[in-house]
DNA sequence: GCAAAAAGTTAGCTTCGGCTAATAATCATC
DNA sequence: GATGATTATTAGCCGAAGCTAACTTTTTGC
């Protein structure tokens, strides 16, 4: 083996390694978001259906505790993405909304992608909940895809 | 609407909004395990490829600090998936081989499919590091079978 | 309109998983 | 085999996200 080809295999070796580090470094990102993308996506549902968004029914549905809750939509007041006054219901502020509608279209393709596949809608949805946090644009466009498609 | 309806509505209601918090449940549940994941099944590849699993490896490879990893293999160890000593290199326990060899199976499944799906390598290996962990064993039949067909 | 129930909040605890700074051990090189 | 570089550990900090216990406020039903 020549020193030149040490050198390629050698530098070849370091971008794999750092190519593999943006891999886990980008997971750990998009999984910083995936509570806050649960709780705006649920948040707006609850004020489609009941017109409003108590705290009560975020926790049945999170399955988590009201001061679970409460602490966490603490995060989302701060982050910009709801409003709220003490006892009441939550807002989804502009920014919450927006969030919201897109998580809710991720939600939609990434599920109906895995029925369309041939799974079981009660698996499909538990499947797609934790997926889709983990889904880039360009993988989500080929769902969308094949999900017409088929 | 007569009462019966009423309480079918109610009774189907509830079961919707506890089966929604038993998918949460099981999302937050996988979450607790992919650190794990992702490290044994890296150590296993250090090993094979270099003949030992250093700390300092998987730091790169992980793009995370040296005393994070040692934290890291900490629990691994208190939860019998790894044995140390100091200074030294990690081992994996037999527990920790067979999860490890679970991992990478599951990974390799995911990422072919998302190739097959036609996704660029870069994005591929990138979505299958987040993906794998939320992929029920249907799902996975499913997507190996996908692969395969395709 | 009052009492009981339901809902919401606060305080305080835990674990996980990240970090920096400082120290200690090992390894490589001369 | 001393020494400088590399690697590993420890201590201590932080924020997220869960919990229970205790308290307050609001809502409901009589
Ligand atoms: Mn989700
Ligand atoms: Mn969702
Ligand atoms: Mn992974
Ligand atoms: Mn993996």
């Amino acid at each position: 083996m020549t020193d030149d080809e040490n050198l390629d295999s050698t530098e070849a070796e370091a971008r794999a390694v750092e190519s593999r580090a943006e891999a886990f470094i980008g997971v750990r990102e998009a999984r910083r978001s995936e509570v806050a993308e649960d709780y705006v996506e649920l948040i707006a549902e609850l004020i489609h259906e009941n017109g409003e968004a108590r705290p009560v029914d975020i926790a049945t549905r999170m399955g988590v505790t009201a001061p679970t809750v409460a602490k966490t939509l603490g995060r989302l007041a701060r982050d910009g993405l709801i409003t709220r006054a003490k006892y009441r219901s939550v807002f989804l502020t502009e920014e919450g909304r927006a969030l919201a509608k897109e998580c809710r279209h991720r939600h939609e393709i990434v599920l109906r992608f895995l029925l369309s596949l041939g799974l079981d809608p009660e698996t499909a949805e538990r499947d797609a909940e934790g997926i889709e946090h983990h889904v880039s644009e360009r993988t989500l466009a080929l769902f969308a895809a094949f999900s017409q498609r088929s």
